[in-house]
DNA sequence: TGCTAAGTGGAGACCCCCGTCCGCTTGAGG
DNA sequence: CCTCAAGCGGACGGGGGTCTCCACTTAGCA
C-alpha cells in the first residue's frame, strides 16, 4: 500500500470515529469523506461498505470493553469490579453517540464468539459479587442489558451533558443494585436477552 | 367538512398513532396513507406537514401526562403521587416507540406554555415529597428528565419487552429515590434542562 | 335528479443517501 | 528522469423520503 494511501486510510478512520461519536451512525459517508479531505471513492476503496467502516471504527471500543471486564475479574473486590465495569462501559457509551447503535445493530456475525465469551465472563462477575454478599441476590446478568439500553437513551445530547447524566444515572442504579434493600423489582423480562446479547 | 372526509381524517389519525407507536416517527407518510386506505394527497390536505400529523397524533398522550400530574397533586400521599407519575409516564413512553421523539423533538413552540406549567407542577410535587421526608433531599426535578431519557432508551424493542423492562428500570430507580440512603449521587448536570424542558 | 364545490389518488418534482465507474494524477522503483 | 500501477475525485445510477399538481370522482343540497 502506498504511503499516501495509508495516511488517507488512517485519516478517514479517525474522522469516522469522531463523527460517529458526535453525530451518530447516520452521518453520511460523504460527510466523512469531505472532512477527511478525500473523495467518496477513496473511502469506498478502503471500506467497501458503510458497515465495514463502522465495524473497524468501533473495534477499538469493543476491545476496551473486553479489557474492562478482564480487569474486573482480576479485582479482589467483586463488587468494586462489577461497579467499575458498569461505570466504565456506561461512560464509554455516553461519550460516543454511535456506540450503542454500533453495539446493538452490530452485525451479529462478527465477534459472535467474543460476545458470548464476554457475556459468560460478566455472568461470572455477577455470581462472584452475589457470593460475596455485596450484590442483591435477585440481580440478573440481563440487568446489564437494561442498564446499557437505559444509558443509551442519554446519547443524542452534547457529550459533556451526556457524560454527567450518565454518571448520575449509573450512581442511582448501582445504589439499587447493592445488597440490603428489601423491595423486590419486577422480574426480568424473559426475552430481554434477544435484544443485546 | 364532508362526512367521508371526516371519516378519512379520523382513520388516518388512528393509523398514524398505531404506526408511530410500533415503528417510531420515521415511518413514511406513504405507509400511513396506504394502511389508512387513502392516497398521500388526502393525508397532506388534512395535515400539511408530517410534523403537524405527529403533533396531532400525540396531543392525546400529552394531555394524559398533564392529567397524571394533576391527579398526583391531589394525592394525599406525596411520595405515592410522585411514584405514580413516574411509573405511569414511563409506561406510556415504553408502550409507544414514537413518544420520546415526539416529546423531545416536539416543536418547542407548541404547548410551550403548557410545558412550563407542567414543569412547575412537577417541581411542586417533588417539593412536597421532600417535605414529607419520603424523597431524598438531593433529588432534583431535573432527575425526571434523566429518568425519561433513560426510559426512552428502552424503546425500539417489541412493546411487551419494553414495558417489562421499563417496569424493572423504574422500580430500581424509585428505590434509589426514596429517603434513607447515604450515598450521594453526583450533581445534576447543569445544562440538562436544555434537553427536555 | 342535476349541479358544484369539496374531496380524492397517483404521478412526479425535489432532495438526500449509498455505492460505482471512469478518466486523470501521482508516488516511487529502475 | 521516466514509467506505470496504484491511487484519486467527481459525476452518476438507484432507491426512498417529503410534499405538490392536476384531472377525475362524489357527497349533499335544491
Amino acid at each position: 500500500m502506498r504511503t499516501d494511501a495509508r495516511e488517507n486510510r488512517a485519516r478517514v478512520l479517525a474522522v469516522a470515529r469522531e463523527l460517529f461519536a458526535e453525530r451518530g451512525l447516520e452521518v453520511p459517508m460523504a460527510a466523512i469523506a469531505r472532512r477527511a479531505g478525500v473523495g467518496v471513492a477513496t473511502l469506498y476503496r478502503r471500506f467497501p461498505t458503510k458497515e465495514s467502516l463502522i465495524l473497524e471504527a468501533f473495534a477499538e471500543q469493543f476491545t476496551i470493553c473486553q479489557g474492562v471486564i478482564d480487569d474486573a475479574l482480576r479485582d479482589p473486590d467483586p463488587w468494586h469490579g462489577l461497579r467499575t465495569v458498569i461505570e466504565k462501559v456506561c461512560l464509554l457509551q455516553a461519550a460516543d453517540r454511535g456506540f450503542t447503535a454500533a453495539l446493538t445493530a452490530s452485525f451479529p456475525e462478527l465477534h459472535a464468539g467474543a460476545r458470548e465469551r464476554t457475556w459468560e465472563k460478566f455472568a461470572a462477575l455477577v455470581q462472584r459479587a452475589k457470593d460475596s454478599g455485596q450484590l442483591r441476590a435477585d440481580f440478573s446478568p440481563h440487568d446489564l442489558t437494561l442498564v446499557l439500553m437505559a444509558n443509551g437513551g442519554l446519547a443524542g445530547v452534547p457529550v459533556e451533558v451526556a457524560t454527567a447524566a450518565s454518571r448520575r444515572l449509573v450512581a442511582y442504579l448501582l445504589e439499587s443494585f447493592r445488597s440490603g434493600t428489601d423491595v423486590l423489582p419486577p422480574p426480568v423480562p424473559l426475552s430481554l436477552d434477544l435484544v443485546l446479547t
